[in-house]
DNA sequence: CGCATCCCCTGCCTGC
DNA sequence: TGCAGGCAGGGGATGC
């Protein structure tokens, strides 16, 4: 599922919840998800306060009160779902009358204010960790991430800067989070139709071109942004497992233009190419050859 | 180091 | 109808 504007919209919707609210219990239904859960996680996050709820790239930062974090990937299919005020009426309530199945509901977050917080995740490969908070900069798993997209400093000389020297096509270089942080295959193969620029092309090409070195970089961080941008507003895209926090779907998925639209007209005005599907790096790209370049 | 391949896991869709 | 195979929004390990 996530990529940064499902997980995005899963912070906003979470945040309301849980920010000022503590843990009074947490029940795990299982020891692991992708990996166990650190040790004593129920009894660590049991009485801390959420002081704010944060992203990165795509994991969801819960800064606690006594200066720990809790972090939390969504993995392919994980999702969140808030239950107002029914803390001790699960799962009799919710099972099944949600629209997914209560066998895949992992941690159940337990809070001050009578509300709930259900993690579900069906393939398993999301996971949680506890790390100081004076350690997230340097923690491996944030270390090494790249740029922000919806920051003010993400533009095409940042961009370019990242990208240069890269012999990896550019759809590639767009999905290691060391680059941009938040990517994921549906927004990197959206962001380059809407830039007109080759998922095929070599990353450090992008750059040079006589003139204006940053020309088509610009473009592509711009097609990045709005992007993003529009996908939060609809609440992300629900192929399969995205849920906003209160059960709803986003529906950016009806705006793609070429994500999974295989054989379909090309969508851009006054282009009569067709969307074509390759795989590269082992994951389908969806392009038109015709107006990309 | 960069890059490709395989793997983790479950569910869904397709074709036979 | 049943079943095998392929595929899926992520990312880490491994091998070249």
């Amino acid at each position: 599922m996530p990529e940064l504007p499902e997980v995005e919209t899963v912070r906003r919707g979470l945040a309301p919840v849980l920010v000022g609210a503590r843990f009074t219990q947490v029940d795990l239904r299982r020891p692991d998800l992708r990996f166990p859960f650190p040790s004593r996680f129920s009894q660590r996050l049991a009485g801390r306060r959420i002081e704010a709820l944060r992203r990165r790239a795509k994991y969801l930062i819960a800064d606690l009160d006594e200066g720990c974090a809790l972090v939390m990937h969504l993995g392919m299919s994980g999702s969140f779902r808030v239950l107002e005020g029914e803390t001790g009426v699960y799962p009799a309530r919710t099972r099944f009358a949600r629209s997914r199945d209560a066998a895949h509901d992992h941690v159940l977050f337990h809070l001050s204010t009578g509300a709930a917080i259900v993690y579900n995740d069906p393939r398993r490969f999301g996971f949680m960790d506890l790390i100081a908070q004076t350690d997230l900069t340097r923690h491996k798993l944030f270390r090494d991430l790249g740029l922000e997209p919806l920051e003010d400093t993400f533009d095409g000389a940042a961009l370019a800067e990242r990208l240069a020297h890269k012999a990896a096509p550019l759809k590639a270089a767009l999905l290691d989070q060391r680059v941009v942080a938040g990517l994921g295959n549906i927004y990197v193969c959206e962001a380059l139709h809407r830039a007109r620029l080759s998922p095929r092309r070599a990353a450090g090409a992008l750059s040079r071109r006589n003139g204006d070195p940053t020309a088509r970089a610009d473009a592509l961080a711009q097609a990045i942004r709005e992007v993003l941008a529009e996908a939060i507003l609809a609440g992300g895209s629900s192929l399969r497992d995205h849920r906003l926090t209160d059960g709803s779907l986003g529906y950016f998925q009806h705006r793609f233009r070429v994500y999974d639209r295989e054989g379909e007209p090309c969508p851009t005005p006054g282009c009569s190419g067709i969307v074509r599907r390759i795989v590269q790096a082992g994951r389908s790209t969806f392009y038109c050859a015709t107006c990309q370049k």
